[in-house]
DNA sequence: AAGTGGCA
DNA sequence: GCCA
């Protein structure tokens, strides 16, 4: 075995049926961004503010029959964008089925998603540490798909003060969590200054769900 | 608490 | 960074 023969791994497991699938997506990447760049002229994506009443660091916006949303009422899904009282288009076939085939590797067999958060990060963009808990059905894992500037991703545990695995997340990784660990707290830390040929100084994080 | 701020 |  010569070192020139090393190939990169392309399955991580993280901890209780989570793993991190580096490069899975770069396959579709091209067609994936031009979805996604496409999406962001029509749909410009949004601060939300959290219940508390603090604006989110991240920009958001939605695909699919169910948006994610946050607001002084709560989070939740809504069918509509409340920026328009529009629905949400339909998620595009190539995101539907890199999502599919990224849960089968993951060993999710038939996983649908009916939701598809886009939260997009500039430099010194984070994501605080928190719970995927507004799904009815959470025998269905999550997605989660990386476009542009790398990040790091934070994965914990099922309490918040539980240690977390920092996960260096670049354009193309995807990530699946399901299982025990579909309840984990999971966070971004703050997203540092790059440049990314395709998507220039943002990172894209695709969030695929199925909500309902 | 999808948040901030305090302390190291 | 860790904790509340």
């Amino acid at each position: 075995m010569d070192l020139f023969s090393e190939q990169p791994p392309d399955y991580v497991p993280l901890a209780d049926g989570a793993c991190w699938l580096p490069g899975f997506a770069l396959p579709v990447m091209d067609e994936l961004w031009s979805c996604v760049a496409q999406h962001l002229r029509i749909y410009p994506p949004q601060q939300m503010q959290t219940p508390m009443g603090y604006l989110m660091s991240v920009t958001t916006s939605s695909m699919g029959d169910w948006g994610w949303v946050s607001s002084a009422n709560g989070y939740g899904y809504s069918a509509v964008n409340p920026a328009t009282q529009q629905a949400w288009p339909p998620i595009p076939p190539v995101i539907l089925h890199l999502a599919s085939a990224a849960a089968l590797k993951a060993g999710y067999a038939g996983f649908v998603p009916d939701s598809c958060l886009m939260n997009i990060y500039q430099a010194g963009n984070k994501m605080g540490l928190h719970q995927d808990k507004d799904e009815k059905d959470t025998s269905q894992p999550i997605v989660s798909v990386s476009l542009g500037i790398p990040a790091t991703f934070l994965f914990g545990g099922s309490k918040r003060s539980d240690k977390t695995q920092k996960i260096p997340l670049h354009h193309g990784d995807v990530v699946v969590w399901g299982g025990h660990s579909r309840r984990f707290y999971h966070g971004v830390a703050q997203v540092k200054p790059a440049i990314h040929p395709l998507t220039g100084q943002q990172r894209i994080n695709l969030t695929l769900r199925k909500a309902r």
